[in-house]
DNA sequence: CTTTCGTATCGTGTCGACAGTCCGCGCTTT
DNA sequence: AAAGCGCGGACTGTCGACACGATACGAAAG
């Protein structure tokens, strides 16, 4: 298990209080899909689903706001976010702005011990690809991980915070739903590897184009599979 | 009343429930400094200050904690998020990044109108510029006035949400607190110009370029200007 | 006098209950 | 029969109260 220490999420395994655990549940519950997107949020019945009072469910609920995961209005409720396409690739161009500077930055500020941790992800992902014919969900939350190590690498508290705690949830929902592992992974990790080379060698700029032209190129190829979907 | 609509707030004037005002009012206290960062928030006592049961209020400081304006620990309580120069520059990285992205797409998207809008605004600029030699209240919120039409008129959501949601509140915050308005308006008032210039042209990449240069030199100049403080 | 332990107090976390508001259903009316 | 109205139920918003944990102060030992 060499890739789940630097796993997305980054709690301590016994959250000190309720909310704090059930808030964590119910993302997970969202992301995979087992509370359907446009999905009444009801109070009581989370509540008595998860066996606690009402209380610290509204924070939770306030939190996953927060996160962009649910969306409430008063006196009516919270939803679960409905995915439109649209929002989908505004995320993607966001991405390609903050991981963009990201690895600029990563480029500026990584170790070399977290260069060499990045090669030796990429040599367990080619290894992964030959093995499953790259539609494994190794790959599939392989390809974020790779990208929140470079976004930590950023060493910018304000750049992991917003990707980390927002956008990677929102990414990581929408690939369940759509079900969308990134389907070019061999293009994707030979894109990967130039990443690293530039940041291996402390080319910022580059490394920057290199990241943009990569979400850029997801972005597109994700556009166009849309398209293509909805047109059939 | 042609800048007042364009205000960083907008939220209806009467606002649903209780917790939502309460929010907002603690978020311009906390913004005006009249609750100094890195104080201790007692839910107790804002309570009682506020005329509420601690239900609402803590819906409140929840919603702060995602906007990044108080930091929590549990068992604890919540603080005021204290001004570390270090975070004040992260966070100009970010905007470099995202409100780059924002200007290429304002370039792509905004309507003839709003880029018509926008010049009229910096001319109002220069007025106030020229009567009040800069270090009016006017330039301090009008500047960030720009930067959110250009953000609003890159007609991206995400965007929209992550700057107008969270970092803008930041950076009111730390000018307050530092009282550093843009400490070179006319620099920045010919820089705006020659962005709303390339907007105009629907130059995306040229757009994105001044404005990350435009921010970038705003960093620096905070940079320098704050090491100069502190050696003094 | 300093350090450590125990206790008291305060604050946060959690719970149950009440009130106001919104939604759905049945009834009346044209 | 269709549309408007009124009523009932359910849910959200709000409140007060209790329990657990943390902090601070004081007392006792070295």
């Amino acid at each position: 298990m060499k890739t789940s220490d630097s796993a997305l999420q980054n709690e301590q395994p016994a959250s000190r209080t309720l909310a704090d655990r059930v808030c964590q549940e119910i993302v997970t519950a969202i992301i995979k899909g087992k509370i359907p997107p446009g999905h009444k949020i009801s109070e009581p019945e989370l509540a008595k689903t998860y066996g606690i009072s009402r209380g610290p469910l509204r924070e939770a609920i306030r939190r996953l706001e927060g996160l962009r995961l649910v969306v409430r209005i008063p006196h009516i409720g919270a939803r679960v976010v409905s995915l439109s396409t649209t929002e989908l690739l505004e995320i993607y161009r966001v991405r390609e702005a903050m991981e963009g500077m990201a690895c600029r930055l990563a480029a500026e500020n990584m170790t070399d011990d977290e260069i060499a941790g990045l090669r030796k992800l990429l040599d367990e992902h080619e290894h992964h690809l030959q093995e499953s014919e790259g539609r494994s969900y190794f790959q599939k939350e392989g390809d974020l991980d790779f990208h929140y190590r470079i976004v930590q690498g950023s060493k910018n508290t304000k750049l992991k915070e917003l990707l980390g705690g927002e956008l990677y949830h929102l990414v990581r929902m929408y690939r369940y739903q759509f079900s969308l592992s990134s389907s070019r992974p061999v293009r994707a990790l030979i894109e990967h590897r130039n990443i690293v080379d530039a940041i291996e060698q402390r080319d910022g700029e580059l490394a920057e184009m290199l990241m943009r032209r990569h979400i850029s190129a997801s972005r597109k190829n994700i556009e166009s599979k849309l398209k293509q979907n909805n047109e059939a």
